[in-house]
RNA sequence: GUGGGCGUAGCUCAGCUGGUAGAGCUCUGGAUUGUGAUUCCAGCGGUCGUGGGUUCAAACCCCAUCGUCCACCCCA
């Protein structure tokens, strides 16, 4: 019997890894630059606080969570989102009592769907959540460090802003019911998993990729004509924002979020690069959350990245790097105990790159082969004539030229060799 | 959870109407006693996903099962 990952779960292969630690970095910088700070929140938390903060009725906490009884009882949950837990920590520590913070992670998320392209049961996302503001400008900050993210992974023209607003919880609740009346008229015109949300999650509807149901769905009543006042300026002025600094949206009336919490500002990044899991990153302003874990009223904002995905977007521009910039080989005992050492040398007087030294038997000419594969351009080879002779042999892999040199000049060169 | 495609060497894949398995790449050795990226030669490597069935005979047909991919659903 073979043992293989658990379905789901994706082993990243080196240059995959490669791929993905260079977008971290980006991300890194990029949030930084916004003073975003970095914090760290459990993957496993109670779940209760998924269940009640998500919402019972979304199709996450209903069939997706990674749920289980610990030892002692209670029941605990794989993080299927990072906001929730966000919001668990920055209240139980005190964080968020009349603060403006903002925060970053990235960790991995876990949702028991089924597997497909861009989509995995553990699955890498960076957040970032903003609490203590409750303005549009939050919003646009949020979304111009998406943009610049976008950018400077190269990718930005393959990616679009999908942009809505949703309304108070009040607002929404009206046009729930209107848009439940209106429908519930039309309802032979409705297919069958339209008419199973019509009870669970009417809202979802307006996704509805069923043409017939689309046709119903034009002349149905939209969101936007039940905004009330408050979050029609707040759009308004949003889109201003966005306009002034030239980033470009569509209004999507029908992005409505798969969770309970949010109100206002929603958005979804997309691409269509990546068959039918587009949506890259998305989000919005969830002003009802902390009050919900018992804090004081607060606004909140905040978006996720999904890494997978975006490393899927750069998989074919990005070029991986060397293994090595060094390589050294040796022949013979005495040659191959030097070589060690050799190596520690180097490694404690360059300032920078990577030295592999060959530890295995081999001919100098399969040597001389994982050389050149590593990327190395340039090998030190130890003989039995460099030993008695206390030279080491610099080998130029590009140009193919070579020279004997003494122990103690060898570093002085191959740190000029670097520099080139 | 639903539907469809695909599982043959480490990787990418070929294998006709059923007759007992092949190529390229990788790796190892040689042509070149200690010199790579080109060339040539040779070698290593397979319970044909797994279990059952049909048949004189199954990689090939049938059933089941697992995995994987794509789509639906939903989202990162």
């Amino acid at each position: 019997m073979k043992i293989q990952a658990v379905r789901g779960m994706q082993d990243l292969l080196p240059r995959q890894k490669e791929i993905y630690r260079y977008i971290e970095d980006v991300v890194r910088v990029v949030l930084e630059s916004y003073g975003y700070t970095e914090i760290g929140v459990p993957v496993l938390e109670s779940t209760q606080l998924f269940s009640r903060l998500v919402g019972e009725a979304t199709d996450i906490v209903e069939k997706e969570m990674y749920t289980f009884e610990d030892r002692n009882g209670d029941s605990l949950t794989m993080r299927p989102e990072g906001t929730a837990g966000v919001v668990r920590m920055g209240q139980e520590n005190g964080l968020l009592f009349n603060q403006i913070q903002r925060f970053w992670y990235a960790g991995p998320m876990f949702r028991h769907e089924r597997p497909q392209k861009g989509r995995y049961r553990q699955f890498e996302q960076v957040g970032a959540e903003c609490f203590g503001m409750a303005g549009p400008d939050i919003d646009a900050e949020l979304l111009f460090m998406c943009q610049r993210i976008w950018e400077t992974l190269g990718i930005s023209d393959e990616i679009h802003l999908e942009l809505n607003s949703m309304g108070t919880t009040e607002s929404r609740a009206a046009y729930r019911s209107e848009l439940v009346n209106y429908l519930e008229e039309h309802r032979d015109g409705l297919d069958k998993d339209s008419m199973r949300r019509l009870e669970t999650n009417p809202l979802r509807i307006l996704d509805s990729k069923v043409p017939k149901t689309q046709e119903l769905l034009a002349s149905a009543p939209t969101l936007t004509d039940f905004l009330d006042a408050e979050s029609k300026m707040h759009f308004d002025q949003l889109r201003r924002l966005l306009d002034q600094n030239q980033l470009f949206y569509h209004i999507n009336p029908s992005i409505v979020r798969g969770l309970d919490y949010y109100n206002k500002t929603v958005f979804e990044w997309v691409t269509d690069s990546l068959g039918a899991q587009g949506t890259v990153c998305g989000g919005g302003r969830y002003d009802g959350l902390v009050e919900q874990v018992g804090g004081k009223s607060m606004p909140g904002v905040g978006f996720a990245m999904g890494l997978d995905r975006l490393a899927m977007m750069l998989d074919d521009k990005f070029e991986s790097t060397a293994d090595a910039d060094i390589y050294i080989a040796s022949l013979g005992e005495p040659a191959r105990a030097y070589a060690l050492l050799l190596a520690e040398d180097i490694r404690g007087n360059l300032a920078h790159g990577k030295v592999v030294v060959h530890c295995a038997e081999g001919k100098l000419k399969s040597q001389m082969k994982k050389a050149d594969a590593s990327g190395a351009n340039i090998a030190l080879i130890i003989g039995e004539e460099e030993i008695s002779k206390r030279e080491v042999t610099v080998k130029d892999l590009q140009t193919g030229e070579q020279q004997s040199l003494n122990a103690e000049a060898v570093i002085d060169h191959l740190s000029k060799m670097l520099e080139e």
